[in-house]
DNA sequence: CCCGCTACTCACCGATTGGTGACAGCGGGG
DNA sequence: CCCCGCTGTCACCAATCGGTGAGTAGCGGG
């Protein structure tokens, strides 16, 4: 069924050529590498594997093995491509920030991670992985993701000082794994705890309920 | 490796006796659920498949097709099984609960479903697995736990009414996420977000940031 | 006692998986 | 010039997957 990639165009010159392989090893690195990331996206973590890769790559599986040392040194690129997730999203409004108190902050970053996530198909994949597996594959992708995660945390959040009183690192986390399960939920099946979460006014719902969760204990 | 199971024991009598399967067709079928159960709850729905199962209940796959009609109708009966979620984790003590606010009544129903769900792998695998995939299957299975969990919290919940003025299924549903969420993840990999959550003192903490989240919204 | 129904097992199928070794073709350096 | 190394392709491997058809073994009723 897919012989026409293989066929050696016994009639060349025509406009139709099969498309000669370039001898580019970056180029066919960067190739694998986005190939990985777009199935991971697309289809989850399930049918991630070295022939899917290599499938959609449009390359030989060989190559993966010699350019990335197998599926887990791919997957470590991965975690080390997600460096560039925090300089993606950084709004660089942050001036706007200095008059703001904790709870401000903590409800516009609940509310800008929420949006985040809502947007970011290979994430919530990788989210979803981390909870289901507990490979060591799974574990240093799972580890490049939070580290991100917290940079981004980090240069949002500025100089602000949390408030005493409130053990803020187990409430935010609390948070965060509210955002990260509504999100999660919500992108697969359309709903959580009988919550829809399929239309704009539906995660309107939410947005304002944890609006008023992190408004209730920072104030 | 495994011929010790087939052998028809030359030598009868002695105590070693390769347990001959008895023909009873209802043990077969809950060997085959209490496998299918035990199999998914130890292992996770990644590995989970019709050879898989028929190893570990001892018998031929083919049985799973005959009284099953496959691993569609195996997964459904796991989520008709579910229905005993319900009655077996109703605390009975509902009649201390008649002077109780809606404020006091959800952080109680928080802290018993974080630890309902903490010692119950099988429901945090379905969980895990609703997140990660969206076939039929799981739609079902999803079915079945999301109407067990709704269930039991309209049995704990008694008659009392939520205060008005705040959209309390919103918030019900995001609270409900956020437990769901640490769950999964300390499972997983032990942390959520930075917060570890492998002692029970790190549970504690997550579950005080929890109070402090009901709280602040009820009161 | 035997026969038939039913529970059960085995052998096989094609497809796909992760993984490896051998080979082809181009290009640059001796 | 030729040869070596690098890039890319192909063929093959054992293992496992879901799925099916044919055959065996035991129990109960005539």
């Amino acid at each position: 069924m897919l012989n026409e990639g293989v066929s050696l165009e016994s009639s060349p010159g025509t406009e139709a050529a099969p498309e000669r392989r370039v001898r580019d090893r970056g180029a066919t690195e960067r190739a694998i590498l986005t190939a990985a990331k777009g199935l991971l996206a697309e289809e989850g973590f399930q049918n991630f594997g070295i022939n899917a890769v290599a499938r959609r790559a449009g390359c030989d599986k060989q190559l993966i093995y010699r350019y990335y040392g197998g599926l887990d040194g791919l997957v470590e690129a991965i975690g080390a491509d997600l460096g560039t997730w925090v300089r993606d999203r950084i709004p660089e409004d942050a001036g706007g920030m200095f008059l703001l108190t904790y709870g401000d902050l903590m409800e516009r970053l609940a509310l800008l991670l929420l949006d985040a996530l809502k947007n970011d198909p290979l994430m919530r994949r990788i989210l979803a992985w981390e909870i289901s597996e507990n490979t060591e594959q799974v574990r240093r992708l799972s580890e490049a993701r939070s580290k991100a995660l917290a940079l981004w945390l980090d240069r949002m959040r500025g100089s602000l000082a949390p408030p005493k009183g409130v053990d803020s690192a187990a409430v935010n986390a609390v948070v965060i794994a509210a955002i990260q399960h509504l999100v999660l939920a919500g992108a697969a099946g359309g709903q959580c705890a009988g919550l829809s979460l399929k239309t704009s006014k539906d995660w309107e719902k939410a947005a304002t309920a944890l609006k008023r969760l992190v408004r209730g204990v920072y104030g």
